[in-house]
DNA sequence: AAACAGCGCAACCGCCAAGGC
DNA sequence: GGCCTTGGCGGTTGCGCTGTT
């Protein structure tokens, strides 16, 4: 399956670039352009991989690459614009000169990531959704997969929560956000995965967890895996009340078809709510961000 | 001082879309 | 319309550096 390699791989050269290998791309790029990488290496006097070279000149060797430390403005750019457009990544690369995704996408994985997953478990914690936050701790240390699998559906959530609490008006708070579990009766008008996740797929894929608990061993065995008490695995809010509710479901698979669905009707959600209320931006003031009680926002005090 | 763990980043891998034939 | 090539992208890996025990 799949295409044919980019090049032959029998000789090519991997691994670290070396400072004569860097000299040799430059040169050559800066004599005749990056135009077909292809061919590039070999004119180039290079034993490496097109592809290899390409990206070693758009990440590394273009000389407006802007290299050290993300600035504040750069850092808040990153988070305006993943929480608009996600993991794509050469998008928000687009609108920060001299940042390649790479190094975005790494800047997120290593600092931006981490801290945003802290701060939703401190909602979490601070809120109703202690128990949420139990499971999203459990994550990685459950050996059971319906244990696992709820867990991440959690942090996930909680992550959603977190991000999107920020787009409602100063006058929403995190707290409000976060109880959406059963009393809120307003949100923002982004708060499409909240609702979401109360509504009858968020439902649905809850009963199908749980029926993967029951096939993983039943909820007490895989609550006992992920180091919670069977009541707070499932808690009656998120579903736990109804094991027998779902019957179609049983596989991690479908739990993911679930997940997907999940998404792809918040997606068209979203797009009637903005037909709906007319071309809104998500982020309707600037200085939102300065009030957010997340540590995100205020990385640099 | 040595061993170990965690982190950050450069580089690789595999998939996908666009364009040419 | 189908196949192939190419470039682009996002996810993942592995290595080196740094901090901790």
């Amino acid at each position: 399956m799949g295409r044919t390699p980019c090049c032959d791989s029998k000789g090519i050269k991997k691994g670290p670039w070396a400072p004569e290998e860097d000299k040799l791309l430059v040169d050559y790029v800066q004599a005749n352009g990056p135009g077909n990488w292809r061919m590039l290496p070999k004119l180039a006097g290079l034993n490496r991989c097109g592809k290899s070279c390409r990206l070693r000149w758009t990440n590394y060797l273009r000389p407006d690459i802007k290299r050290g430390p993300f600035t504040p403005e750069e850092h808040n750019s990153i988070l305006h614009l993943h929480a608009i457009v996600g993991n794509k990544w050469s998008m928000i690369a687009a609108q920060l000169p001299g940042r390649t995704d790479n190094e975005i996408k790494n800047y997120w994985n290593t600092h931006m990531k981490k801290q945003l997953r802290q701060d939703a478990l401190a909602v979490a914690v601070a809120g109703e959704g202690a128990a949420a936050a139990q499971l999203a701790r459990a994550a990685t240390a459950s050996s059971c997969p319906a244990a696992r699998h709820m867990a991440q559906w959690e942090t996930a959530r909680l992550e959603a929560e977190a991000r999107l609490s920020l787009f409602s008006s100063s006058a929403t708070t995190v707290t409000s956000a976060t109880a959406s579990s059963s009393s809120s009766t307003e949100h923002a008008a982004p708060d499409i995965f909240l609702r979401l996740w109360n509504s009858e797929v968020g439902d649905s894929f809850r009963g199908a967890a749980a029926v993967q608990q029951q096939g993983h061993g039943g909820p007490e065995a895989c609550a006992a895996a992920a180091g919670v008490p069977a009541q707070q695995a499932l808690p009656a809010e998120l579903g736990g009340d109804d094991y027998s509710a779902a019957s179609t479901y049983g596989t991690e698979a479908a739990a993911d078809d679930d997940y997907q669905a999940f998404l792809d009707l918040a997606m068209e959600e979203f797009a009637l709510l903005q037909g709906r209320l007319g071309a809104f931006s998500v982020f309707p003031q600037a200085d939102v961000f300065a009030d957010a009680p997340c540590s995100l926002f205020a990385p640099f005090e």
